[in-house]
DNA sequence: CTGAATCCTTAGGGATACTG
DNA sequence: CAGTATCCCTAAGGATTCAG
């Protein structure tokens, strides 16, 4: 996910970047693991729930394109890299943890309101589904 | 765009919604636009520009349902409709208020760091383009 | 004015296999 | 271990048209 901007409006072209960023569906999750100190590529992809190994390669590099990660290579064998957040990061990783804490704080809110919503619309009577998407997302 | 989960994990579910919430691109603007107060349909895409018709009654809806925004429907000829935030919408606003300002902030520095990055990497010879896509995109 | 319905393109991203 | 390279498929979301 690039679209990393639009001519959406020159006041809002930046933060619908940072905001595109964001919404990749992982780099937030591993900025705030990068919170928590340097590290490896296998390291950040186990903590990183369901993540593939092709998107984290290409979030890192997104992220370390855009100044708020630093890649170490050590020059060993088997190859060993360390990500780890720059200051700019950090900086990032502040509001970030607010999202984040407000998610896990106000997730079921989330939940009931859309509990009501569904069952005050068009419920399909039970029975009739085909209800809403199956979606076929499988953990690691 | 609603993958609105997917098994991430247990504890990150919840996280991952809202952050895939807001990563829709517009979300963020719409409700940054709604804090200023209710406002109605035409208005709101007036405001948030570039969006489409299609995708910002989409947005609306999914907030709607997600009990971020209230929609009010008066009964008028022509129809008049008004979206407002929730107070579970602007307590959401808050946070997504602290991101907006950092992006704000500190836009020019990703753009450095990009230009950094990018000329420290492989850039192509110049003259030798196609270099970064051209994106159609368009304003309203 | 508000929105639903369609068509269509793009790219995000999952799965898998291969390499230094 | 840390990637790169492919294939492929779904969904986001533009453009356009129709309707109450």
């Amino acid at each position: 996910m690039k679209p990393r901007h639009g001519h959406i409006s020159d006041g809002c072209r930046p933060i619908s970047e940072v905001l595109s960023l964001i919404g990749n569906k992982w780099t937030s999750l591993i900025i705030t693991r990068l919170i928590e100190g340097p590290m490896r590529f296998n390291e950040l992809k186990r903590q990183v729930h369901g993540i593939s190994q092709k998107v984290l390669t290409a979030s890192l590099r997104a992220l370390e394109r855009d100044g708020f990660v630093e890649r170490t290579e050590h020059p060993t064998v088997p190859p060993s890299v360390e990500y780890r957040l720059t200051p700019f990061g950090r900086e990032l990783a502040e509001p970030l943890l607010t999202l984040t804490r407000f998610a896990a704080i106000n997730g079921e809110r989330m939940e009931a309101a859309r509990a009501a919503y569904d069952e005050g619309h068009d419920t399909p009577p039970p029975g009739t589904e085909p209800r809403r998407k199956p979606l076929g997302l499988r953990l690691n």
